[in-house]
DNA sequence: CATGAATGAGAGTTCATTCAT
DNA sequence: TATGAATGAACTCTCATTCAT
């Protein structure tokens, strides 16, 4: 329905030779990043493959030489972003076990909000995430998929690490071992409140989520 | 006109029940029921207003004798919904006040959360606001309000409450004052993980509330 | 987007002929033709787009390639019609200047009513001159700029014209002047008498456009 | 398509009782002037039934007590113009062969358009013949009618009248005769004009009616 | 590989017509 | 008779998808 901007025209058609948009490059990632823009301000449905072909400077038949249809090329950037999200995590998450000294929960889930400040809340990729959460669920096999490959993988990792928290006396409960969900909390509201609230009333992301792990832990932490 | 053809009358099709869709009843409150559902199932965009209206067992032309156009339907759908949100969170949050014995913030937390488990995620509303939170982003005026309505009024007055427990000790810092959003972010993560990954591994919400209220307060109530 | 049902691709039915309509040819042009047969069968409101295209041999999307939409469609058919009339009309004015030997005004009028006959009555150009009659009520813009570019602009130069025959001795009353209407009367007449009762009794436009101006001379043209 | 006004809601509701707009007087005139007025400002295609039954104040419903259909309606509006029209006209021409002295062609020409002027150009008739001039292509039968009742009836009967003038040496040549239109073409000018041309210029409908007649007799009458 | 004109199913919206009251 | 809520066919316009070049 597109409440707000009408389409705006291309600048100049690219006079015809010159360079073509990319060239030799990776026409795929182009449309890629050109779709990851467009689904961001308009969600699935109001998305337009044209304005998609437009911003990636690809005629629009092009983008089916690389996508089979409108859906695969939702899913497939959805997905496409979901592999360095899991690297990333796993390597914070492991990262604890392969120091000598073992680096304290606490520290972990400090690093990991620093990691999801600078390189989700930073960059488009909370703009990934939050396609995921708005269009996820009329897209079954993709909230199956992340759940799969991010949700239950991350929680149970954590969980792990929650666990053996409690064993040497990190933590005194099991609260976090039961929801980690707590963890993700602040980040979820962060992202919602970056797309819907934040010109109201402007929201410190790094300091909420300080203040979660915080409280979380220094109730926990108390002899 | 052209003339000839002229336009073919309603055969007595009548959907074979022999009675008018609800007969004297409220069609507007029908067609509010049948959008609802079809805007949680698909969203704004892909929801037809076809089904909504095949799902009122109503034709698809008496939606427009109650709402100007589908943006209308959809809006006036989610704003009749945010009053009875609004009544029960300024009664609760005023309940505090009026009783001889001041109620003690922490008891109005787990208050408000039974009131959000009960009243929300119990019932319809948990998908208006699911709504609000995916179409939000393409209706800035729809988010405005919210904001203006439900968020700026649901957040002062809890920082003014907490303020108060500041002063008067309950709270040892003053963290629920700075980030009041700590007590709405486990909410929203129930709100997203039940339409998304609950069929994959429930989650207990009451549980969830009970454990950030138990940390959050836990932590500020040591001596 | 409903995740299941895809958009059904063309059959390949191709309406039988094998030739893709035009193929190369002008589309712009064959809608064109389509729509003013159309409009002139049955007005703007009553018209079709599915006809025009049925008739053009095209898609109903194809029309919104060239045209914005119906009105434009419109607009520009009949636009495009008066530029032609627009320049012929000032051709003949201005021939009587142009020549060594004056051309005497009844002469300069029989010219137009033979260019009115064979170059509107004689052609589809009678229709758009109906359907600006027809239509112009309710298209202001449509009526400003036909009294413009075609209505002030001829009866301007007419009565300049007229005037200088007044001044010559060619004309001995001013009528013409204070009422060049009356030349365009008959035509007026014409044209609708063509569409609406020519089946039941013919008329002999040229014969009554020479009439009229046999009258309107002779009279001024004695001694 | 409506290119201006927005549908203005009708002020007051009626109350409910009191005047029940014509009460027992005729509603069918009501709605037939009401249908006049819709008719005239959209034309067949663009008139909502909707709207005049607002204007007649009256029910959607109570149009269809009356006529069978929105083009009985229409067609009903118009025929019943035409039996006045016919009757104006038949008084006039024959009142030239009940007076004693026989009254000249050209003085009935000029009751004749007085009459027009008054009786047509002045009133809402003007609107009447401009419906069957705008919409009559698109009704052959009204075409037809029209044609049989009035056009033929007038155009013979001035043609009789005519010739008696060419015999009784009134006349000088039959060109009247050959083209009864002559007298017309002026007043179809006006009423075209006024509707789309005269806030850019007035005419002066009277004396333009007036010097077709001049020119049309003087030129007859010379010796 | 790339293009973009062409396609046509589909969605929102309107409004003549019906009919229970 | 009169009403006006309800109906659903029809119409305009959009856009994912195809395919000749």
């Amino acid at each position: 329905m597109r409440t707000s901007a009408k389409r705006k025209p291309r600048g100049t058609t690219d006079g015809g030779q010159g360079k073509r948009a990319g060239q030799g490059a990776d026409r795929r990632a182009q449309i890629l990043v050109a779709a990851l823009d467009e689904f961001s301000l308009h969600g699935f449905e109001a998305t337009r493959l044209d304005d998609v072909a437009k911003r990636a400077h690809v005629a629009k038949g092009t983008i089916y030489l690389y996508f089979k249809d409108k859906e695969s090329l939702f899913q497939e950037l959805l997905r496409a972003q979901i592999g360095p999200v899991i690297g990333m995590l796993e390597a914070v998450l492991a990262g604890g076990t392969k120091e000598k000294k073992p680096v304290p929960l606490r520290e972990l889930a400090h690093r990991v909000a620093d990691l999801f400040v600078e390189q989700v809340i930073g960059t488009r990729r909370k703009d990934i995430v939050r396609l995921i959460l708005t269009e996820g669920p009329r897209f079954p096999k993709l909230a199956e998929f992340y759940y799969r490959e991010v949700i239950s993988r991350g929680l149970s990792a954590f969980r792990a690490r929650a666990k053996r928290a409690v064993n040497e006396g990190e933590l005194k409960s099991d609260t976090l071992v039961r929801f980690p969900h707590l963890i993700v909390a602040p980040a979820l509201v962060s992202i919602i409140w970056k797309s819907m609230f934040d010109k109201f009333e402007p929201l410190d992301v790094k300091a909420l989520m300080k203040a979660q792990i915080d409280i979380l832990f220094d109730k926990e932490e108390r002899p």
